[in-house]
DNA sequence: ATTACTGCAAAAGATTTGCACTAGG
DNA sequence: CCTAGTGCAAATCTTTTGCAGTAAT
C-alpha cells in the first residue's frame, strides 16, 4: 500500500467519497518531498484534468486539515500556504532563498511531545517545526 | 531596558525611524503572552491612536520579520496569521479551542538546531515550532 | 532640509460561498 | 436513487501598492 492509498483510505473511513481529483491529489502529496500549495496542486493536476477546479482543490485540502490527515506549515518566505502529507513528527527545513522544503526525522522531537504534554497538561493533537535558513547550494550562489 | 526596548532599539540599529505608531506596535508585541495577529494589533492600538492605519501595521510588521527580530507563526486553526517577539529557540503552544497560545522553553530545542545544522550543511536563520492541542481548560469544557 | 513613514483609497491575491450539474456509494 | 462533490462565477477577506501629506532625524 502506498502513502497515497493510505490518505485515501482514512479519506475513506471519514464518509468521504474518492473522486479521481482526490486521488490525484492525495497522490501529489504524497510524492517525494512534496510540500506543495495548493495553487501548485492544482497547476499540476490541471495537467492531467483539465477540468479541476481549484475550488476542489481547497476543499479537499480543508477536509485533510480537518481531520488531521495532514498538516499546514504556513508560509515559507514570501510564498504561500505549503502542506506537508507525512504526520509522523518530524522537522521542516525550508530555504528562504531557493524555497526547497526538506524532512528531517529527529529523536529528538518525540522528547519535545513528551516534555509538553506533561508539563503542561495539554492534549497534544499535532505539530509543526519548521527551520528555515539556507540549503548549502544558496549559500555557495551567494558567496560566489 | 523593557523588552519592548529591545525591539525598538533594533529598528533603529537597521536605520528605520521610531514612529509612536511603531513604538506602540512593539510594545504590544511584546506585551507578555502576546502572539497578536496584524487586525489584533491594529484593533488594540486604534484606541489609543485613532489615526492609525492597518497598513501601518502590516508596513512595521514586515519589516521586523524582513529584519528577524519578531517571527511569524503561521495560522492557528481558523484564524489569522499571528507574530511572535520572542525570538530565542522556544515552543509556541496553541489551543485549537479557545486559541490561546503559550511559550514553553526548552533544552530539546537547542538540540535540534545543533542536530540540523550539523547533519545538513544548511545555514539556520530562524525557527517556528508550534504544538497544538487541547489546553487544559478546553479539555474540561468538553468532557463536561 | 531630507527622506522615510503614515494613512487614505484602490488593487491584487488568496480563499470561501452559492448554486446547478454530475457522479460516487 | 440519493447525497456529496465538482466547477463556475461572484463575494469576501487579507495584504499590497501608489501617492500626497507629515514627521523623524
Amino acid at each position: 500500500m502506498t502513502t497515497a492509498d493510505f490518505l485515501i483510505s482514512q479519506l475513506k473511513r471519514a464518509g468521504m467519497r474518492i473522486t479521481p481529483q482526490r486521488v490525484a491529489i492525495c497522490t501529489l502529496l504524497t510524492s517525494k518531498d512534496a510540500h506543495p500549495t495548493a495553487a501548485i496542486i492544482y497547476e499540476e493536476i490541471k495537467k492531467v484534468y483539465p477540468s479541476l477546479s481549484l475550488m476542489t482543490v481547497y476543499n479537499t485540502l480543508n477536509k485533510l486539515v480537518e481531520l488531521g490527515i495532514i498538516n499546514t506549515l504556513g508560509h515559507i518566505g514570501d510564498d504561500n500556504v505549503h502542506y506537508d502529507a507525512h504526520n509522523e513528527p518530524h522537522i521542516n527545513l525550508a530555504c528562504i532563498s531557493c524555497h526547497k522544503i526538506i524532512d528531517i526525522p529527529s529523536e529528538h522531537v518525540n522528547h519535545l511531545e513528551m516534555e509538553i504534554s506533561a508539563s503542561r497538561g495539554y492534549k497534544i493533537l499535532g505539530s509543526r517545526i519548521l527551520y528555515y535558513g539556507l540549503c548549502p547550494d544558496c549559500q555557495n550562489q551567494i558567496s560566489s
